[in-house]
DNA sequence: GGTAAAGTCCGTAGCCGCTACAGAGTCAAG
DNA sequence: CTTGACTCTGTAGCGGCTACGGACTTTACC
């Protein structure tokens, strides 16, 4: 299997499967007599491990912790909903993160709608925080 | 006003300053005969919108138009109101893919709790091949 | 068999938005 | 006058790719 089959059987990019190999990711596959990449259905399973981790959020560093995890049947599985955990948190602040970028961002576009250019609510926000409502026409809030 | 004052005022990392600067976000500010940079209220004001946009999550580009927005009066507001919605539902895509993914993320590893190794559903996700996995990896950038 | 197109190789550089050095110069306090 | 804190410039690094360029190999078609 060639490196474009893969890429196509992993779902994943092929120069990010080369890059994958690059940073020690996933094994360097066997080479054909020219030297092209040659995959096994078993390193598709793992390109595919990688992507699925990638979809989930998980770090290039963790999905390197996960595959050892999974390589090594000596290691406990623990261990394992302990980084998905720690990822879940993190993932979780993420979103809360975003989630007050929105609401703040709607609420201010909101308050511009149609308004004019003096008074609109988006640079009156950008430039002087809080002060929603006196952005209309208040020129000594500037410099 | 030292950089260090205006990193302190403006809430923006010294170094960050620099960098704005150096990008052409913020003008250069005057020197002292020593060639140290002396920044006025005037460019701790343009750093604060720099760092407020980005609060909102929007890119230096993004917030290099707002800028530009914001300095020439002759620009209309509606071009302000477009940037900013345009923003606004990028954020949203990422916020549903975010909310997916910590959805995906819970379930697995509600499933995995207490369970023996080889039924480690996280590693089992991973691994199989398994229910709906979305073709590329191409997870929201951490930002 | 010849040739052009498509695929693959490797290495390097670019993207974003910082952050962190190194090595030099400047300034204020003791 | 020395120490230490600050500032300067320039460059390199982070993560996670992506996109070249130039050389090679394979495939498709006549």
């Amino acid at each position: 299997m060639k490196i474009s089959e893969a890429a196509a059987a992993s779902g994943c990019h092929l120069e990010t499967i080369r890059y994958y190999e690059r940073v020690g990711l996933i094994p360097s596959p066997n080479r054909t007599e020219s030297g092209y990449r040659a995959y096994t259905p078993a390193d598709v399973e793992r390109l595919r491990f990688v992507t699925r981790g990638r979809e989930l959020g998980f770090s290039l560093e963790e999905i390197r912790s996960l595959l050892r995890l999974n390589d090594d049947p000596k290691l406990s599985c623990g261990d394992v909903d302990a980084l998905a955990r720690v990822h879940l948190t993190d993932i979780k602040q993420r979103l809360e993160a975003l989630t007050r970028m929105a609401g703040e961002l709607e609420r201010v576009i909101d308050q511009c709608a149609g308004g004019e250019r003096d008074a609109c609510t988006i640079l009156g926000t950008l430039r002087s925080p809080g002060d929603d409502s006196a952005s209309c026409a208040n020129p000594e809030s500037r410099r």
